[in-house]
Parts: structure tokens; sequence; C-alpha cells
DNA sequence: CTGGGGACGGGGCCC
DNA sequence: GGGGCCCCGTCCCCA
């Protein structure tokens, strides 16, 4: 995919997660702060550097209060191990991963085609050399690139590294090639714009935005000067993994100037459409709410990691920064004013109190901020750009003059039905599939100003305003008890009709609420279950339970493999409210009706094969149950299509088990 | 352990 | 398309 033209990644991708926004109030570093939600640091082992050749142009990740986080990111060795790719669009570089990247797996970086080229194309013959400087005059956060790695076949063994108590590298210099020492490490910062510089003579500085940013100077190599240093690429183009001359990082502070393709009066827009945050088709799919810490803030360190994808319930650590600061992925502070905010991207920080102080969302960008602000660090959600592909496939399918929308489309009754594409359920308006995406990206948009708790309707969050104000505007007609809402009056008239919906198959309780009933069903033992194994003595509610049991999950059972899992989807759907509702005599459609209902309920967001293997697992399963000749007395295999998919299926071990578990 | 209330999430429907 | 309103369901807490 590094062969990929620009558009290529831009039209394939399926998610941009831009950078974090970094305050300058935040205490720790642009470079620490600005890492994307769903990436995290770890020190790297493997820090062998190189270097050689001299200073021509390089770039310059060295300040990390000007740079970001990609100054910690290692570029690739080769093309197995790369999992990402830069592009330049417009005046934003944008990193894609071409492979899955696992959780832990380190993100290795190199350029696409085109972005090479334009970093070096033109002048093939750089000569490279990295900074390094007197030590003493470091600030506290100008530090070296010690993760940098920039291995290759033939330098592996030219450099030592060691690393000091504190956790910072060092390297031995001896090992190193003549580096030198700048004056002062940002004297050598050099990005784009040190090329357009050079190239356009410094007629135009002020016309591209970006850093200025003086030429590097160059010095002749002092032997053993050198403490820090950038790695050392290659010189020549002739492969675009060994050979390009420059490395990435210090490209990422605000403002990269536009690269040389562009004439220094060409607007400052990308040069192909890139997908605007708000575009009606791509629902933002947001990270959570609540951003992590750099780990070298965490209380303790070492192994301790954190994850972009923490649950907000889980947070397992405080925002960095003051205390007043919030998580450092809101993208904006508090309102002074109080009320409640929708959280809308690529909005400036408000300043002034909204029209409605209270319950009012703020307004959404125009279409002019939007162009004149395509930097991914202005927007804080992850874009899901996957249904690009999916307009075109259903645009395909709904024929010539549909409109094309990024969503399966299906017919119902004539009625036209918007599916979700990641979890299959489909709505009759668009609107609402729009805001059930919200479950599956974890966007809250709406968050309350007094509690920070947030929400994916407005709805929700004006109910739960009135936990602040204490507001009841519910009344029960019979009691006058006020609620405050309505499902918490619905909840409370069953006390005076006397109503009681949920009963225990086995006791005959009836409860007013489902919870009491799933809590009053733990009561129930093994011994309450009445229909026991007498192979195994596992006892099931259900009659139908046991004869699938012993159709092909009793481990006692000769000649019959046990399926764990299984076994233990039988059990769960033995104690599950559709078990429940069947009766004894039910009939083994019936029964299969319960478990396909069952199915549908506990599966829901599984991965779509599961499901389907799922499902005919436990059709599978049902003809056992249904089995007149599985008896106690008849012991024998299972049901040839019980026995194949088993071996096949593939069932994820779900944390939380809706139906009632024993 | 039961019962009652509070809070919240998801989705349908109307405007 | 989006907001508002409503309903249903679920979970948690506590007496």
């Amino acid at each position: 995919m590094s062969r990929w033209r620009e558009v290529d990644f831009v039209l394939n991708c399926t998610y941009i997660v831009p950078d974090q926004v970094s305050d300058p109030s935040f205490r720790l570093p642009r470079a620490m702060t600005s890492i994307p939600r769903n990436l995290t640091f770890q020190h790297s082992t493997d820090n062998e550097i190189y270097s050689g050749g001299q200073l021509q142009n390089f770039v310059d990740g060295y300040d990390v209060h000007r740079s970001n986080w990609m100054r910690y990111v290692n570029p690739a060795r080769a093309l197995a191990e790369q999992n990402l790719v830069a592009c330049q669009n417009g005046r934003d570089i944008y990193f894609y991963t071409i492979r899955p990247v696992e959780p832990s797996q380190e993100l290795l970086v190199w350029y696409s085609q085109e972005f090479a080229q334009r970093l070096c194309g033109q002048q093939v013959d750089i000569k490279q050399k990295y900074t390094s400087s007197d030590e003493d005059r470091e600030p506290e956060y100008k530090q070296p690139l010690p993760q940098q790695t920039w291995l290759t076949d033939r330098t592996k063994e030219e450099v030592k590294e060691e690393r000091e108590e504190d956790g910072e590298e060092n390297i031995d210099v001896e090992m190193l090639e003549r580096d030198t020492p700048p004056v002062t490490p940002d004297d050598q910062i050099m990005d784009f714009s040190k090329k357009v510089e050079k190239e356009e003579s410094n007629r135009h500085p002020e016309d591209r935005g970006g850093v200025p940013s003086p030429k590097p100077e160059h010095r002749e190599p002092g032997p053993g000067s050198s403490r820090r240093y950038l790695p050392d690429p290659h010189p020549a183009l002739t492969s675009q993994h060994r050979n390009l001359p420059l490395h990435l990082h210090g490209l990422y502070r605000e403002g990269v100037s536009p690269y040389p393709i562009y004439p220094p009066s060409r607007p400052l827009q990308p040069s192909y459409p890139l997908l605007p945050p708000y575009a009606p088709h791509y629902p933002r799919l947001l990270l959570p709410s609540y951003s992590p810490p750099f780990p070298g803030m965490l209380p303790s360190r070492g192994s301790l990691r954190y994850g972009g994808y923490l649950a907000t319930d889980g947070l397992p650590y405080p925002p960095v920064g003051p205390p007043a600061l919030l998580p450092v992925s809101l993208p904006y502070p508090p309102s002074s004013q109080g009320g409640l905010k929708e959280l809308k991207a690529n909005v400036s920080p408000p300043r002034g109190a909204p029209a409605t102080p209270e319950l009012s969302p703020l307004p959404k960008p125009d279409a002019q901020h939007r162009s004149a602000e395509p930097s991914p660090s202005g927007f804080e959600e992850a874009v899901n750009l996957s249904l690009a592909t999916m307009k075109s496939k259903h645009a395909t399918r709904n024929g010539p003059g549909h409109k094309s929308l990024p969503y399966p489309l299906q017919k119902q009754n004539g009625k036209i039905k918007y599916e979700c594409n990641i979890c299959s359920k489909t709505f009759g308006q668009l609107s609402n599939l729009k805001v059930h995406l919200r479950v599956h990206s974890g966007e809250r948009p709406f968050q309350c100003n007094l509690c920070r708790k947030s929400f994916t309707q407005l709805a929700h969050l004006q109910k739960h305003h009135l936990v602040h104000t204490g507001e009841k505007p519910h009344e029960c007609t019979v009691c006058h008890k006020r609620f405050s809402s309505t499902s918490n009056l619905k909840t409370h008239l069953r006390l005076h009709s006397g109503e009681k919906p949920y009963q225990c198959k086995l006791c005959n309780t009836k409860f007013t609420q489902y919870i009491h009933l799933k809590l009053h069903r733990r009561l129930h033992s093994g011994r309450d279950r009445p229909h026991r194994c007498p192979l195994c003595a596992q006892a099931f509610f259900h009659r139908f339970s046991l004869r699938g049991h012993q159709g092909g999950c009793c481990p006692a059972a000769a000649g019959a493999p046990v399926d764990g899992r299984v076994k233990q989807m039988a059990e769960r759907f033995d104690a599950s409210q559709e078990a429940d509702v069947l009766t004894e005599a039910a009939t083994a459609a019936e029964v299969e009706e319960a478990v396909e209902r069952w199915l549908e309920r506990t599966l829901e967001g599984e991965e779509k094969e599961d499901q389907r293997e799922a499902t005919l697992l436990l059709k599978a399963l049902t003809v056992a149950m249904n089995s007149p000749a599985a008896t106690p007395a008849s012991h024998h295999s299972p049901p040839l299509a019980y026995q194949e998919r088993a071996s096949v299926v593939h069932l994820h071990q779900r944390p939380r088990v809706k139906t009632e578990g024993q």
C-alpha cells in the first residue's frame, strides 16, 4: 500500500483518529498530550540509532512542546513490519494504518510514495544528519528521541544503547558516526517550510502559514561530541524503505507548510475532496470522552498501561493536569454559564453564554469554518469512513438515480428500512439509525455541565437534568407521589393495580419488576432444578434442556464430544426468560423459536459469522433437545449436524450475560 | 430476601 | 435531517 496514491488512502481508509487537542494550559508537552485516544505510549527497548552523512535538510521532533506524539513513533525497518504510512493532504499529515494493529503492537511508520517524493524527490542526494546538543543546556522537555529507531540490515551493529535508571536512554557516542551538536536544537528545526523556502528563495514565507524555520546549520562533524541526535536515514531513493532521507518526527507542529507541489498562492485546501467531519453520510464515531494521561504521569509505571477505549465508568486514572482541567479530549472548557452542552466537532471553544444557557447545544460549524480549518486537530472524532465503501456498494444496489446512502437499505412491507452495518438492526428512519450508531461509536455528544456525565441523546440529558433540579414532573394519580420519569411512575402504578407481570416458574412468586425476578431466580439452586441428568447429576429448570443435555452435552455420555461452550450456552438458555415462558409441553418448533429469540438477544453485537454459526449450532441443539430418543435410557451420539457445527463454532465469552445465569 | 424508587439506555414516532 | 417526546427495558441502590 505504500505505492498507493494519497487519494487512495483517503478513499479506502476506515477511520481517521485525529490528534487530541493539546491545550497550552496542559502541564505536559504537546508531544505527550496530542496522542490520539486509541494509542498509548510504551518505551521501546529497541533503540538502535544510525547516523552518517552531512546535514542538508532534516525535520525535527526535538522540542516536545512543538512536535506532537509522532515524535515517539519509530520508522519501520522493512515493509513487513510497517503498519503505518504517512501521507500529506494539504497542510495536514495523515497516518494511515495499512494493516490491523493489535493491542500493544508498536506503530512503525513509513511514507506514501507521493509523500516521500515530495519530501525529497527532487533532492535525492539529500544528506542528512541529526541534531545533537549540549546536554547541559537541555531544557526539561527537550529530549532526545530515544524511541526512534532506524533499523536497517547493515547498521544494526553500529550503535550501542544504554538506558539510565531514570529511564532516559543515552547512546554511547563513541559508537556513533561523527554527529555534530548544533548550537541549539531549535536552530536546527526544519520541516517542509525549509524546503519550500529553499526552492522559492524565501519569497513568500508568510503565505504558507508554516512555522518559519531557519535553515539548518551545517557543521563539520566533531568526534565524540554528540549525545543528541536524530535518526539517520539513507540518502538515495532507490527503494521506498531504505533510501528515504527524511524521517517524520517533528513534522507535526501546527502549521505545516504546503508541500512544494502547491504554488505559493494556492489556497490551503486539500488537493482532493477530503471528507468533511460533518459530511452527513459519515457519522462521527467518537472515542470515549476520557483521555488517557501520559504514562509517565501515572501513579505507577512499568507495565501499567491504558487504552484509549476505556469505558468511561472504568476510568482508572484521573485526567492529567490541574484539578480544574477537563479530560484532555474534551474539546471545550466548561462553560462558566452553566447549562448543558452538545459537544460538536471542529468548533472553537465557546466563550460566550449560549442564548439559552441551559440545554443549549453549541452552534455547528459552518462550511466556511470547516474549509478554513481542515486540520484533524480541530475535531475530536474518529471519523468512520468505512461507510464510504458501503455507500458506493448500495448505491449500485439501489440503481441509478436513487439517492445513495451509506447504509444498507431493505424493504419490509413496502417500507424502507435502514440497517445498521455494525449490528444489522433496522430502523424506519435514517435519523433513528444515526442516533443508534452512537451506541457503537461511543459518541455521547450531550454532556451535563454539572456532573460531566454525557449522553447519546439530548432527551436523556434533559431527563438527567432532573436529577440536579429535583424536579419530578410525573405524579401518581392515586397516591400523588411524584416521579422524575414516566417509566418509574408506571412501575409504581403496578403497586396500586396489583399487577405483577414477572413470575418465577419454579415457585410461582410474582414480581412487579423484572430485576426482582432475576434476583429471585438466583435463589433457586441446583436442587430446585427438577430435571436432573442421571449420568452426570446436572440439573435443569426445563425438561427440554435435559433432553438437549442428554442429546449432546452430557460429559458422562459415551461417544459424544462435549463442547464446553455449547454446554454453557445450553445452560444459559435453560435459565433464560425465553425458556421460562415455555411450558414443559412445548413443541419442538416452540423451543426452536425460543432459542432463536434468546440468541437474537444474547448474541447481539457478536461477530456476524459467530452469530450465524451459533444459530446453526443452537438449532442443531434444539433438535437434540426435542429428540424423543434422547432419554436417560438411550444415550447415543448427538445428531451429526450438532457434531459438525460444534467443532467449528467460535463463540465469544461474553463478559456480561443479559439472561439470568446461575 | 423482597419491594420500592431512581436513573439511565435504546428506540419509535411525530413534527 | 434533526429535535422533541414518549415508552419500554434494565440496572442499581436502599429500606
